[in-house]
DNA sequence: AAATCGTGTTTACAACTGTAATCGAGGCGC
DNA sequence: GCGCCTCGATTACAGTTGTAAACACGATTT
């Protein structure tokens, strides 16, 4: 998938990838209703504009359809993670942490995480 | 600054903060000429909408203008990576790592930056 | 049967992007 | 002095994005 989904887009997607199943638009609607204030309208626009990218499927359902994602998070995630990493910092990925650490974007817990991450990579 | 920056006019940004000090237009667009085959009326777009958005100024000089940026590439690095990660894994850091790692996105000299940088941290 | 409701589809519309071409005006060459 | 070159400024124009409203049509309610 070399597809862009837009930061809009992308809230649906993340709705449809934390249900775990097919979700109708109107459910969709709902997941997305606490954070964003979005209208149906525009959930619906959305799940349309997504299926022409191809990211989703939708099956019939009677007389409304079920929305699925087609791709899975992980691989979006990751995908872009590269791609951000390569932009900002020509692809190691040292720069960030120390840029992110410089400004305290980094805690006790995120900080042994990596360690031990790290420590299981080597082994 | 809490604008935006696009892919495009990120280009432009890198060239004037590699340069370390003001350039022409003409003096942009040939940086950029060797990665990006636009042409010098693109650059000029480009400056002007960069000028717009605040993120460079320019002084006169007499016919020309030189250009240099207005906000510091780490801190619009930093800020995007903040964002980037917030977006992505909930502001954690250590997903990505994982995520990276499980992709051989991280390679030996990487790990053992990291390794220190956080090392470092923790004295 | 008529009004209403829920769905997907089509249309809207301004802002932002990518990628330029054109215009107006000062300088330079002859 | 007159044409040409160089600049920035203005205009262009299609595609994407954010955010919906309008429409068409079958289902449900009254």
């Amino acid at each position: 998938m070399d597809v862009r989904i837009s930061e809009a887009e992308l809230e649906v997607m993340e709705a449809l990838w934390a249900a775990g199943q097919p979700l109708t638009a109107a459910e969709v609607a709902d997941q997305i209703a606490g954070h964003r204030g979005w209208s149906l309208a525009t959930v619906k626009t959305m799940l349309s504009r997504l299926a022409a990218k191809g990211v989703l499927t939708h099956k019939e359902d009677g007389r409304r359809f079920l929305y699925s994602p087609a791709i899975k998070r992980e691989d979006y995630v990751g995908h872009e993670s590269r791609r951000f990493v390569e932009r900002m910092f020509g692809g190691r990925l040292s720069p960030l942490v120390a840029r992110l650490a410089e400004e305290d974007g980094l805690d006790e817990k995120d900080i042994a995480e990596i360690e031990a991450l790290l420590r299981e990579l080597k082994s």
